[in-house]
DNA sequence: GCGAATCATCTTGTTCTCAGACGATCGGTG
DNA sequence: CACCGATCGTCTGAGAACAAGATGATTCGC
């Protein structure tokens, strides 16, 4: 296969030594939903990543920002301007936690949770994008995969007893 | 569910709004794996991507560097340091394409290739361990869909007609 | 042959990330 | 109650990664 351009070939394949490999896969994968997500994402405040904030906070479980910054895998000096973008948007509200006056909670406002629902909409548009090619039922067994797959890693990884989050 | 650390809970389940995002699911999955294929990572010159441009070489898709780096999802600035570093370790050669001279084909060195499989050895442990909580039923039928899924970026994500490397 | 375009490389300026320091607060010990 | 270690949130500075333009060599269309 040493010529480079071929009159008939026309379809990049993976290269053949990755087509097994997990990482190479959710990789594409999840380059290919970040570039359909763009879109929905340029008018979020913090990006992905502030979506990803604004989630767990309507979720309950960022009882504290250091919970929350690890388990988005973002260095915790970073949450903090990643909170105050969010804050100046009036998107949340960080409020001292009673129980544990070190900590803050991250509140979500009324606006914030209305701006959540209408990005995860579009999200949701995103996902059927890159989960295209798949029938319904490998659709559903795809995501069962995954979600039994991260599920099964929360409990692997931290060792230390957490706080359940639902 | 106010209070941060009851007596029972100890087990950190993943935020409600999430478990449906895609790109969540990717993301934590690429985590993981990421942190299991440290170990095997650190030898390999380059990390990750390294060892991404190794399989791409010995994979016969690597006919000009640009080429590589797109599909690696990287600038071309940070590929020519890539590849000095890949090429003072002895594992890739830059060698001018003969058909056009402006490009530089990434060949593989024996010594690369013998790295190449040691790793992806490795990998597929890293791999396995992610993949764990899964069936062996379900392990296939996600690495199935996976893999569509991907297939399916390649041919649709690129307008322009490539070179089909498999 | 000549101009436009492409590839690889280098350089520069900006952005991101990471590690440490610091004040405030909690928990336990005496 | 006063101390001591640890933790949380914040800030700051150094280092790395990234993106964008300029350059030289080369190819292609006309």
């Amino acid at each position: 296969m040493t010529p480079s351009r071929s009159a008939t070939a026309a379809i990049a394949e993976p290269p053949e030594r990755l087509k097994a490999d997990l990482g190479w896969l959710c990789a594409q994968t999840l380059m290919a939903y970040r570039r359909a997500a763009e879109p929905a994402m340029e008018t979020m405040p913090g990006g992905m990543r502030g979506y990803l904030v604004l989630a767990a906070a309507a979720s309950g479980c960022a009882n504290n920002q250091l919970e929350v910054a690890r388990r988005l895998g973002v260095d915790r000096s970073v949450m903090v301007g990643l909170l105050d973008t969010l804050e100046d948007a009036g998107l949340v509200a960080r409020k001292p936690n009673p129980t544990d006056r070190r900590e803050r909670t991250i509140a979500i406002t009324a606006a914030g949770n209305k701006r959540l629902t209408a990005i995860q909409t579009r999200l949701e548009r995103a996902t059927e994008h890159v989960l295209a090619p798949l029938s319904a039922g490998q659709r559903d067994g795809f995501l069962d995969a995954l979600h039994t797959v991260v599920a099964h890693l929360a409990l692997s990884e931290t060792s230390p007893p957490m706080d359940g989050c639902a």
